[in-house]
Order: structure tokens, then C-alpha cells, then sequence
DNA sequence: TTTAGTGCAAAAGATTTGCATCTCG
DNA sequence: CGAGATGCAAATCTTTTGCACTAAA
């Protein structure tokens, strides 16, 4: 999958921590690294307890406290960003990746990333009205996705008889 | 603020739920029914955790687990809403409150509600694109309160001297 | 060498569940 | 009476922590 060692997301991203640990006299170790190599490999909205399974899955050993002090410490290095579903909460990359907002099924989890231009003026204009500086926003719109629709008016079909 | 006893959202609620349950052979007990009473007698945005410690201050003796089936049971109704505020699930009135959204300071925790009809529209839109089923959506503008814009504003200055 | 990082297991918290016992309808 | 509801405690689940040990720099 990766093969481009200069620019690919997760040498970059490996950098950018590197940068960031040490500027506060703090240390990359293995376990470290190979959690942001993994994480930057790909994008894909995961949560720690996914990501725990399949990091031992491939075979890597990081235990279980450590893969969520790296997290706490992505997050504050500003490369991850972590949302919180109904149910779970979810990291993201941050860095290098666009704004956007979530579709979230409340059936099997499922997250869709959108975008809608008009949020951002929305935001501005609410902001505005209330006096607020705006920052950043959110818009998650839940619901259930197709298949998760589908399964379900099945579901009540049975649920008659 | 509201005394007519036939329209107060306690009773109204209460009522609401009784059909619920009287429509799939369930039965209101003792516990369920105070609940109900209580939670809809104020308009607040609660946890269950602080609602089993405000409910045991009043003296009533209902049990933890009989709370959280009952809170399932009001959102399942359609009487109650959860949201996830930081990093705790607050519940909140669905029934007879308007849909709102959230200005959320990010440096006091003040949360300001504000209405934006376009979001509606703008939520089906992007459901029907992409084949969800939407139920509800949650926007969420962070940032910081005037006040406390004006303070950092402020903090900023002598962080230079 | 020295201090930060790691693993483990125990602790925390919030919510859920199994089961014997009440109680509504 | 019989299906539900309740209470209690034990069980889950996810995340955090204390501590002795290991390893970056």
C-alpha cells in the first residue's frame, strides 16, 4: 500500500509529532511510532477500541494504555481530532484534511463524511447574532443508512405477524 | 411560571408516556410515574447520573437500574432526547420543546440555543444524497462567548509585555 | 545516566443484566 | 393470577492510573 517514503500522510504526520515531542523535551519510542505510522496509513474514522484490536491483529504488541496516552497526545499535537458519536467516540485525522461534517447511522455506526458550504456562512451569521466568535462547528445528522433502514422496516414487518 | 394543571408539560408528558406504554402492554408502576412527574416538572438538561442524585435528595426511593430503563424507555416514547455535551450524556425534553441547536463556549462551557430553519432543509438534502434515513441532527458552533473573547483579547496583551 | 515511556493489573465510572421478589391490571 | 417491573449486586465496557521495569537521548 505505501510505498513513497517522503510525502505519504503518515511520514509526514510522523514528522509533525516528532516536532511536537520535541519541543516539549518529550520522547518517541517504538510503540509510538508504529501507532502513528498505522494511524497515518490510511483515513478512516476509528475508535480506540478498534483501533487496539486491530493493531494486535497485525501483530503489533502496544498495550492497551499506551495506545490511549498516544491518542491523548495526537490529539493535543493537533493531528488527530476526536468527535463524539451517540455511542462511541470517534478519531479522525486533522492534519492535512479537509473540513467536513458526519452522517452518523444509529443503527450499525456507520460515518459518511459531507460537506455544505453554507454551514460555514450559517455558522458566521448565527455566531455574529450572538455575539460569538466562532471557531469551528459541527454538524452531525443522524439517522439510519440505507441498509439499516431496510433491515429494519423488515424487521417490523415480522414484528406483526 | 406555569400553573394551569390541565397543560403543564409534567402532566401532558405523563400522559403521553401511559399511552405509550398502555399501546405495547406495558404498565406504568409507582417508580416510572414519579419519574416522569419529575423530570418534566423543569426544563433542564440533566444526566442520569445527576438525576438519580437529585431524585434521591427529594427522598424518593427508586433504584438505579430502574432509572436507566425508564430514561431508555422516555427516549424510545419520544418524550426525551439524549446529547452528548463534553464528555457526558445529558437528556433533555423533546417533547412539547422546539428543536434548537448550540452555541458552545469553549473556554466557560456557557451553552446558548438558537434556531436556524435552514438546517432542516439542509439535513434532508444531504440525507436523500446519501441514502439515510435522517432522525435528527445536532449543529454545534464552538468558540468563544463574547465575554470571554474579550478576556483572552485581553490576556493576550500582557502575555507580550 | 536520567527521565520518559511501557506493560500490567487494578481502579474508576457509567450503564446493563440476571434473578428472586414484588405489584399492576 | 400472571406478565411486568423492581432492586440489588454482579457483570460489562471503556478509559485511566499506580508502579516497577525498560529504553530513548
Amino acid at each position: 500500500m505505501e510505498t513513497r517514503r517522503d510525502h505519504d500522510p503518515a511520514s509526514s504526520a510522523e514528522e509533525k509529532f516528532a516536532e511536537y515531542l520535541a519541543l516539549r523535551g518529550k520522547r518517541l519510542s517504538r510503540a509510538q511510532r508504529e501507532l502513528v505510522r498505522y494511524i497515518f496509513s490510511y483515513h478512516d474514522h476509528f475508535t480506540a477500541t478498534k483501533l487496539i484490536d486491530d493493531i494486535r491483529a497485525k501483530g503489533m504488541k502496544i498495550s492497551r494504555a499506551t495506545v490511549y496516552r498516544t491518542l491523548a497526545r495526537l490529539v493535543d499535537a493537533g493531528l488527530l481530532r476526536t468527535h463524539r458519536f451517540e455511542d462511541q467516540v470517534a478519531y479522525e485525522h486533522q492534519y492535512g484534511y479537509p473540513e467536513h461534517d458526519h452522517l452518523y447511522c444509529r443503527n450499525c455506526g456507520k460515518i459518511v463524511e459531507f460537506t455544505a458550504p453554507q454551514l460555514a456562512e450559517l455558522r458566521e451569521h448565527v455566531a455574529r447574532e450572538h455575539r460569538f466568535r466562532a471557531q469551528s462547528h459541527r454538524f452531525i445528522i443522524t439517522g439510519l443508512c440505507e441498509s439499516c433502514a431496510l433491515q429494519q422496516a423488515r424487521r417490523r414487518k415480522v414484528d406483526f405477524i
